[in-house]
RNA sequence: GCGCCUGUAGCUCAGUUGGAUAGAGCAACGGCCUUCUAAGCCGUGGGUCGGAGGUUCGAAUCCUCUCAGGCGCGCCA
């Protein structure tokens, strides 16, 4: 359909030129628009705008010389008029509209997803919380979103893995275990103190007991030596069941879990040998004892340590093999989600890849902002280490995993955001992610209504609807119903595009407003049998949309409330 | 000091690669259930888009400067 309007309109530009009413070089591309006002028609051409300086006259003018040399096709346009300071503004003719419907319901589940054209394998990584202790809202936000960019993403043709990076190297784990060891001693009676830099989470306890039953006294007395590795390993274990149980609660499902430990194993180890290549290629080099990767060729502050001058490797040692790794594995694109307080590694990581021979671009990294805890309008320091955190379940066990996710995700993940727990729970039967399921649970409602009524139900109007007479559907408020369906399609694809995920949930509320205000105004089920079934038609492509929106942000589409 | 993000209605936030009269939810106020679900609908009030310049037909959007807030600048992870 666009593609026949740009040719309707570069031919009507072509042909005033032709005809020496206009004068210009050359025709700039021409853009489409879908006009905020119904009266400024379908669609809207700026393209005069753009053209006036060139052609030496008001975009008006410009716009009108081109316009009468307009032909349109009647299935497909009403109406074109030029406006406001020089819009073509076209209005599509009814049967263009009611025919959108019945593409809606071919498509089904798959309406507004794209073909897999310009497809690429990408892989999603998400959450890589540290194993240390359970989610917190923080982490919570984090998850959403990348879920919702790999759905977004496979909507758009891509194919998409989700992976959660396992950090399960470093002093972190050794103060995991240590921290499980003295609340081990603690449970045998023994006078430990937990010192302060250690973790001082209840759960910790919870994982000593489990150690304590299976294991017995065994590790009380012996060196740290003989049961470290033991206590690291049983409790980050421990404690990334639980993750993954809580994620799974979210509906949140990782394809790979990628333990950091595997980037030590083998002779060379995949550290090892990227280290070697880069000091090969000189991309890394060595100074005072240690081993520098060279990231300021490449746009970074400084020089990045991989080997410490003690021969320990750093963190960033381990990610510059993992993102090797990662593309190793063949996927064309890599997202990395993460916590804003990471932004300062962005650069080093595009370096990185950049001299790991890859295009810099192919690394995208979503950065999603803090949230900040609020209690009773007063912040909240948190910390994992702390114990002083409020934890995603416990927000979840509050106002309900769909309200949650759609509280995460309907905000752009630039900006932060204040979570304040209390306000949540206030919030619970505000939350919008109500009203847009009310939508989808009223078409259901009305599929039940027509079944006693009429004698068929939601599986005849999507078997059906084709050869039903829909030119019932011809007034204003029911075409800009229908233009509001119809605008989904183009929603996924710019979203999918800024990975800009917000943008579902408001068009969803824009459209569950829509069909609300409609529903009260129009009686859907009636004793006229062609305006039931086009109206059940009408009916049926909203809530096709809806719960495919509501699919891409992992909430739930309840057919009654 | 340097870098990234943010600043839009009382509050929380949208604003589609620069477009037509800057929008929505909540809060406030006033209406609507004998009818397909009132978790709904209709209406009213509410704005110097942090500020100042600049770019052009046209700026919340782009550029410069500036103010305010958040975060980050380790041979930590």
């Amino acid at each position: 359909m666009a593609a026949q309007l740009t040719d309707i309109i570069r031919d009507a530009f072509e042909a005033a030129k032709k005809a020496g009413e206009l004068s210009y070089d050359e025709l700039p591309p021409v853009i489409l628009e879908a006009p905020k006002q119904a009266a400024h028609g379908d669609v809207a051409c700026p393209l005069a705008l753009a053209l006036a300086r060139q052609a030496k006259r008001p975009p008006r003018e410009v716009s009108i010389a081109a316009a009468a040399h307009i032909s349109w096709p009647t299935d497909l346009i009403s109406k074109v008029e030029v406006a406001g300071p020089g819009y073509i503004n076209i209005h599509l003719a009814p049967g263009y509209w009611t025919r959108q419907l019945l593409d809606i319901l071919a498509a089904g589940d798959r309406y507004g997803h794209h073909s897999t054209d310009g497809g690429q394998r990408v892989l999603v990584e998400f959450v890589s919380a540290n194993p240390t202790g359970p989610l917190h809202v923080g982490h919570g936000r984090g998850a959403v979103v990348g879920d919702a960019v790999a759905r977004l993403l496979t909507a758009n043709g891509h194919r998409v893995d989700r992976e959660y990076y396992v950090n399960n190297v470093g002093n972190q784990m050794n103060i995991l275990g240590r921290s499980t060891h003295v609340r081990y001693c603690q449970l045998l009676g023994r006078k430990v103190d937990l010192p302060e830099n250690h973790y001082q989470g209840d759960y910790i306890r919870d994982i000593a007991r489990r150690i304590l039953d299976t294991d017995g006294e065994a590790h009380a007395d012996t060196p740290e030596a003989e049961w470290l590795p033991r206590f690291s390993t049983r409790a980050y274990e421990t404690i990334l069941d639980d993750i993954r149980t809580e994620l799974n609660r979210f509906g949140i499902h990782f394809d790979q879990w990628f333990s950091e430990r595997d980037l030590y194993q083998g002779a060379p180890t995949p550290v090892q040998s990227a280290i070697a290549d880069l000091l090969a290629a000189e991309k890394a080099y060595e100074k005072d004892g240690a081993v520098w990767l060279a990231t300021t060729r490449h746009g970074d502050d400084k020089d990045r340590v991989m080997v410490r001058a003690n021969g320990v490797t750093t963190y960033f040692a381990s990610d510059v093999a993992y993102h090797k790794e990662k593309f190793s594995r063949g996927y064309q694109r890599l997202i990395d989600v993460w916590g804003a307080d990471h932004h300062g590694y962005i650069q080093r990581m595009k370096a990185c890849c950049t001299m790991l021979g890859h295009d810099p671009e192919a690394l995208t990294v979503v950065l999603v902002q803090l949230v900040s805890l609020l209690r009773d309008g007063q912040p909240v320091a948190m910390s994992t280490r702390s114990g002083e955190f409020i934890t995603l379940a416990e927000v979840a066990d509050e106002i309900g995993v769909d309200a949650t996710r759609f509280f995460f995700l309907t905000r752009k993940c630039d900006a932060p955001l204040e979570f304040d727990l209390a306000l949540a729970k206030a919030q619970t039967a505000d939350n919008p992610v109500y009203y847009v399921q009310y939508a989808h649970a009223r078409v259901h409602q009305l599929y039940g209504k027509v079944l006693e009524t009429h004698g068929f139900g939601r599986r005849e109007v999507y078997a059906d609807a084709a050869n039903w007479d829909l030119s019932a559907l011809t007034d204003a408020e029911t075409l800009a119903l229908i233009k509001q369906i119809t605008q989904f399609p183009e929603v996924v694809a710019q979203a999918g595009a800024e990975l800009a995920v917000h943008r579902i949930p408001y068009y969803l509320q824009e459209l569950a407003a829509g069909f609300h205000s409609y529903y009260y105004k129009h009686r859907f089920v009636s004793d006229d049998i062609a305006l039931t079934r086009a109206r059940l038609v009408l009916a049926a492509a909203v809530g096709q949309v809806i719960h495919n929106g509501l699919a891409l942000m992992g909430v739930g589409a309840p057919e009654r409330m």
